[in-house]
DNA sequence: CTGTTAGCGCATTCAC
DNA sequence: GTGAATGCGCTAACAG
């Protein structure tokens, strides 16, 4: 390992060994003027000698163009997994092809504290919500605020925040009249913990009232359990509604860890899927809905859109702040794993 | 909503408006000079008024002052769960406790261009890193740059790396004197991805060759699989396991999806933990192991220490850069949730 | 094609 | 107790 030089170089550095002057060496970095061969070449010598990096903070300084943006992902009850990569690495891919680094910021979204001193310090340039809530502090506070701000997901009332999100009020038709098409009558609703519902999660809040509206539309009976997050609560969760609803034929979930459970509940009293039991899931990624036994059926948000267009808004709002505020929902994608089928006779 | 106004107030517009010098007021925030009540007061108003937020980069730039540092924790294929939240938690409040905002980088462990484009943007003072392999290309890169980095996790040969890590040579031993002392002459070993393995993770690495050390030791016979990180790898694997080997009384795992698979299964086959299966898991939160059915055993690194060790070193690192190279190995921490009881008798 | 100059918003040394 | 002056590393007119 080579040794430290004692302090990092500078322009003026590079600038004083290639005999330049500092600007020369700046045009030669942007290219935003032409540079002669000859200068560009010893320019780029003296930078390799000096083991020279630019100094993005600095540059951000001086020009006040945006570098730096945080994507808000409070990491609560259900972790991060891949399905919530594809936003994350769409956003970010956006971000650097306009020269833009994008981090991640995880705290609770409860916690204004933090984000209060995350802006304060102004330390990014914008920010992305994601996890809304109907009521979401986080844009009340960021309203007063200068830092330019979108959100993936939306909150109540909405008119006044740029936003991208999936487009829910679509969700529940969408499983209902999949469903109902196939001749079920009678099927269950895993959906999430009533906490996260209380506390007007908007998926949650947006889906089950479109599904219920358009089950009650179809004829169709929803039966609703809110199970916690886990293996455990949606086994007890199906056994029960098996139990008291035996007219079940469906399941329809909301709840990653839970459908596990349901799947292995059902399994477990010889009830095979699709042809005693249909099973539907919301929102789950690829990854997750081929990782059961069987593989589930989902409706979902198509992937990295969303977090490709969040990024493109916050980019235009930081460029311009006078941009007009945007509302874009993203239409749901069914995939078919063939957890779906007929109805078993009643 | 209120009007925004056209730019944000800067320290020059406080000390106009306060009728005070300009460094006048950045000692009042500070506290680094002793300020009259009465000139303190009228600063104080003035930044009410303006709604003045100091510009954390610019102090950085002024002070050279480290402000904001990157864990990069490469979101692979297992996503980010809530155990890995303990580290990320623990390091982020650290760093505030410094002053020092910590934002997440997730691009993946071999995307050493991003990494460079990261670095070589100067946007951030220090860099934690996570899933570190045992030949780490980052590792390599980051050393030919001035930027302080240090790790949670080592590579191979890691003397020139400070670094905290789990003392997985202890994870092995444990888990194998527990069993053996319960009884168990031959057990299973669900461990992860051959990839993972090939790419020398080193957690799975030491704690495999720490654990076959041990079992030979003891004359306990492990029979390894290395199942893919989803439910139906785990119960394919433990069907083949006990059918090729009827005399296995136990599975050690190191793999949470593919051990969800092996509980299923064991239950599938009537089999009931632990009176005729003993179970211990290798480095799950408490979170992923209460959520089964059953609660597993598990064998663990303590969860938020590790975070705040490594930035503790980072600080160290970016405040003094002669300051020594540290290694700190954390003990593991088993918790006992009845997954393990005597072999039954062959 | 290249150099000079004046900032960006702030910390800090040196004066008083 | 307070102010003035200098500089952090860089960009972006303004000058040739």
């Amino acid at each position: 390992m080579s040794s430290q030089p004692p302090r990092r170089a500078t322009r003026a550095d590079v600038a004083r060994l290639a005999g330049v002057s500092d600007s020369t060496v700046s045009y030669a970095l942007t290219g935003d003027r032409p540079i002669s061969d000859e200068t560009r070449e010893r320019i780029e010598r003296a930078m390799a000698e000096l083991g020279y990096v630019p100094h993005a903070r600095a540059a951000a300084l001086a020009s006040k163009k945006p570098s730096l943006v945080a994507l808000h992902f409070p990491v609560g009850e259900r972790g991060i997994d891949i399905s919530d990569l594809n936003y994350v690495n769409a956003a970010s891919d956006r971000a650097e092809e306009e020269g833009i680094q994008m981090l991640m910021w995880t705290h609770d979204v409860t916690d204004i504290e933090a984000l209060r001193r995350l802006v304060t310090q102004g330390l990014v340039d914008g920010l992305i919500l994601m996890e809304l809530r109907q009521d979401d502090a986080r844009v009340e506070y960021l309203t007063t605020t200068r830092l330019p701000f979108v959100a993936i997901g939306r909150t109540r009332e909405s008119e006044e925040l740029s936003y991208i999100d999936a487009d829910f009020d679509a969700w529940g038709p969408m499983a209902v009249n999949h469903l109902s098409d196939l001749g079920h009558v009678e099927v269950a609703l895993v959906s999430q913990p009533s906490e996260v519902v209380e506390s007007g999660y908007g998926p949650v809040v947006l889906t089950e009232s479109s599904l219920n509206a358009q089950a009650k539309r179809r004829g169709m009976t929803v039966h609703q359990v809110n199970a916690r997050a886990n293996i455990r609560a949606g086994r007890e969760a199906v056994e029960q509604l098996l139990r008291q609803h035996p007219g079940i034929t469906a399941v329809i979930g909301f709840n990653a860890p839970a459908m596990i459970g349901v799947l292995e509940e059902l399994a477990a009293q010889g009830r095979r899927v699709p042809e005693d039991v249909s099973i539907v899931h919301f929102g789950i990624s690829p990854e997750q809905a081929e990782m059961t036994v069987p593989a589930q059926t989902t409706i979902s948000a198509p992937g990295g859109e969303l977090g490709d267009v969040a990024m493109a808004l916050l980019i235009e709002r930081m460029t311009n702040p006078d941009s007009p505020i945007r509302h874009i929902l993203a239409p749901p994608v069914m995939v078919d794993r063939g957890s779906t089928g007929p109805a078993r006779r009643r």
